[in-house]
DNA sequence: TGTCCGGTTTTTGTCGACAAATAAAATGCA
DNA sequence: TGCATTTTATTTGTCGACAAAAACCGGACA
């Protein structure tokens, strides 16, 4: 069970990287749903995984718990978080206006350089959706948001849409999961208008383009939970 | 130097409860500037101020850092966060948007014993005003809109927008200090406003006082700033 | 006098170990 | 057999110590 980067993180690992390589690669396990909601996450196991000691462990623990990755239960096992299902309406709130006012602000503050960033994620976010690789479609949705929200130069908003947005991943990733379908050729179309209307600094417009994808977003989750639901209720 | 809680983390504290004690008052201390932003947070003179080990001050230190609180420099001592007066607008941007969101929703969702507790809190703070004491007049206006904040049930605004009020009381406390002003009395009418409008659960009578008085805020920093600037011109 | 170089010191990052707290298992009792 | 209680075991929270990095200091040299 030695991946490459597990084995560099063993072998010769500078001082100080140690906690940023597990904090990531664990992140990343958690977006991804590789480390399902409520798993436990064991410190020691971790650590001989790794091949270090706890004490970074704990630290990038510490980290995770602070973006609200994992829960911390005071001494028992620290677990991943659950996704609050009964709560998710605060998750849409949040996420959309996250996205009007990011991409508002991206209109506003953007400069050529960010554009191209934009632009270059649009291009990853296409290509996937043409190789119906749905991982790598999700990924890339996210980045396109996140470089519109740096290029909106507002690092409150940044933070908590980056958070919000790897929220997003998980639960599009558990429904991608189970489900097999598509409409993301209208997500790609809608990003090419948000970067018109990025480009041409119209706010306005970026504030409604915006606001309308993330209700196409909001209610495609909701279809999903409403079929997931039926299907409970079927069995 | 030994403060009445520092001796009680030192004696008998509970297995666990180690870090939430140096949390909580490095965080105070950092947020009413008995530690100047920019100044170095030594983790051994913490360890024996405290009387326990660095590990967790370390841990603490982490918290802080996801805050933004503090800085890690790599391989170097953590600094207290720097307020940066140059990008002072995002904040403004946030903290006004945070304002009106979380007013709105305390409008919808809030229940009796939220009024109850946004009420407690406003009396808090009238008696701060007629007392003069800035210090405990800006602890109670954070907990005011904090607890709007908690009534409005969404934890991803209420996160960011705990963040943005623990950093305006350090700008506010910057400014005290040195000035004494008083237009509070204009705060807690429209504070009793505010209230009325939750309330009565008008959602569009919150909007619009909430972003009168973050305006109000925003001014009256924005004020300071010149004063400042026009000082250090002059000198 | 100013700059570069090497040693010294301070401070962090990491480690292994121990003790407390809880979960799990085993035992006793009705 | 089912429930309460004690015992064991696992896992966390904390500690002291050591080594690596960078800052600090002093001296040599141009």
């Amino acid at each position: 069970m030695d991946t490459e980067s597990e084995r560099d993180a063993q072998s010769a690992r500078k001082r100080g990287s140690g906690v940023r390589i597990v904090y990531e690669l664990l992140r990343d396990e958690i977006i991804d749903l590789s480390l399902p909601p409520g798993s436990p996450v064991d410190e020691v196991q971790l650590a001989e995984r790794f091949g270090m000691s706890r004490t970074p462990i704990r630290e990038a623990l510490v980290r995770l718990a602070g973006e609200g990755l994992v829960e911390n239960l005071p001494n028992r096992s620290t677990i991943v978080s659950n996704i609050d299902f009964v709560n998710l309406h605060t998750f849409f709130d949040a996420i959309t206006l996250m996205y009007r006012v990011t991409t508002r602000l991206a209109g506003q503050y953007h400069r050529p350089a960010d554009l191209a960033d934009i632009r270059r994620h649009q291009a990853r976010f296409v290509a996937a959706v043409a190789a119906e690789d749905a991982l790598s479609m999700i990924a890339a949705n996210r980045d396109f948001h996140a470089a519109i929200a740096v290029a909106g130069r507002n690092p409150y908003f940044t933070g908590l849409f980056l958070r919000l947005l790897d929220e997003g991943r998980r639960i599009f990733r558990l429904y991608y999961q189970s489900f097999d379908d598509r409409l993301p050729q209208e997500y790609a179309t809608e990003h090419d208008g948000i970067i018109a209307a990025i480009a041409a600094r119209d706010i306005d417009l970026c504030d409604r383009l915006a606001r309308a994808h993330a209700d196409q977003i909001v209610r495609q989750i909701q279809a999903f939970v409403a079929r997931d639901q039926r299907q409970d209720i079927a069995l």
